[in-house]
DNA sequence: GTCCCGAGTG
DNA sequence: CACTCGGGAC
């Protein structure tokens, strides 16, 4: 359960931030040894912004989704540069760092610091539609729901909570089963229709990723992270049978998203050339 | 094979 | 609105 987990009650807003970046796709025990790892590397935001992408980069090892390291090296630098390297409070600021979302910035704003913010996050959002509306609820509506179902409860606890029954429970396919939301819920009560898949925020399955450019991008990554820079041949050759095509094809993809740098022949985690000036 | 997931972009 | 983005659990 997320309640043993090394950032529940965790006393270091960046530490939070840092956890709940890590959390967004992906699931806590892969987050457990990377979120250790990256915050000893990297204590504050000012050793992020200090660092060059490519340190951030190669913390982000095993998490996926490398964008939001990019993305949170680059919060650590406006965090540093215009909230005097504290993480900030108040949703707006949150929410103005990139990476942070309207999820990322409540669960930041309850967990680190109090604020009597409803978490509402896919798996919340289904708890909502079942057990407590048995209807289908917009964003708007599912917000509204939830604080006031949240009432002046603690947000943590209460927010934790309901992130807990919605990943242990209420998942897709509800397992109902040991539910503590079983004896009040709505639609066990009611019956009808699941009422979460037309819900806000419900997420759509994804391509398949096996033979996806995704897998060949966490491929190249790997190759560059773990062997440092390499010649373009070396790299068809290591990720062997791919086609030059497809190798292509994801290089430019992640050049785009700033992740790596080409430079002739030779490709690299991005930021690896940097001077370390500010 | 299937499932899972938040943010940014167009 | 539709689309992209990793990789492990099962």
């Amino acid at each position: 359960m997320r309640r043993d987990l090394p950032w529940i009650n965790h006393p270091d807003p960046w530490a939070i931030l840092v956890s709940e970046v890590m959390l967004q796709q992906t699931a806590t025990s892969r987050v457990v040894d990377p979120w250790r790892r990256f915050l000893e590397r990297f204590a504050t935001p000012v050793a992020l912004a200090d660092a060059p992408l490519s340190d951030a980069l190669a913390a982000w090892a095993g998490l996926g989704y490398h964008r939001r390291a990019r993305d949170l090296h680059a919060a650590a630098g406006l965090i540093v540069s215009r909230f005097a390297g504290e993480v900030p409070s108040s949703l707006e600021d949150l929410r103005s760092l990139p990476g942070v979302g309207a999820y990322t910035a409540s669960a930041v704003a309850s967990f680190a610091f109090h604020a009597p913010v409803a978490v509402v996050d896919t798996n919340v959002g289904r708890v909502l539609a079942r057990a407590w509306a048995n209807r289908a609820l917009g964003r708007a509506e599912a917000a509204r729901e939830s604080a006031r179902l949240m009432g002046r409860a603690a947000s943590a606890p209460f927010n934790q909570a309901m992130l807990d029954v919605g990943a242990g429970h209420c998942r897709s396919r509800a397992l109902c089963e040991g539910c503590p939301l079983a004896r009040v819920c709505r639609w066990r009560r009611e019956g009808g229709g699941d009422p979460a898949p037309t819900s806000a925020g419900v997420s759509r399955r994804q391509a398949p990723f096996e033979g996806s450019r995704r897998q060949v991008r966490g491929a190249l990554l790997r190759e560059a992270r773990e062997r440092g820079p390499r010649t373009l041949a070396e790299l068809r050759r290591d990720l062997a049978p791919l086609t030059a095509a497809r190798l292509d094809d994801a290089l430019a993809s992640l050049t785009r998203d700033g992740l790596v740098e080409r430079d002739g022949n030779v490709v690299r985690l991005a930021g690896s050339m940097a001077t370390g000036a500010r």
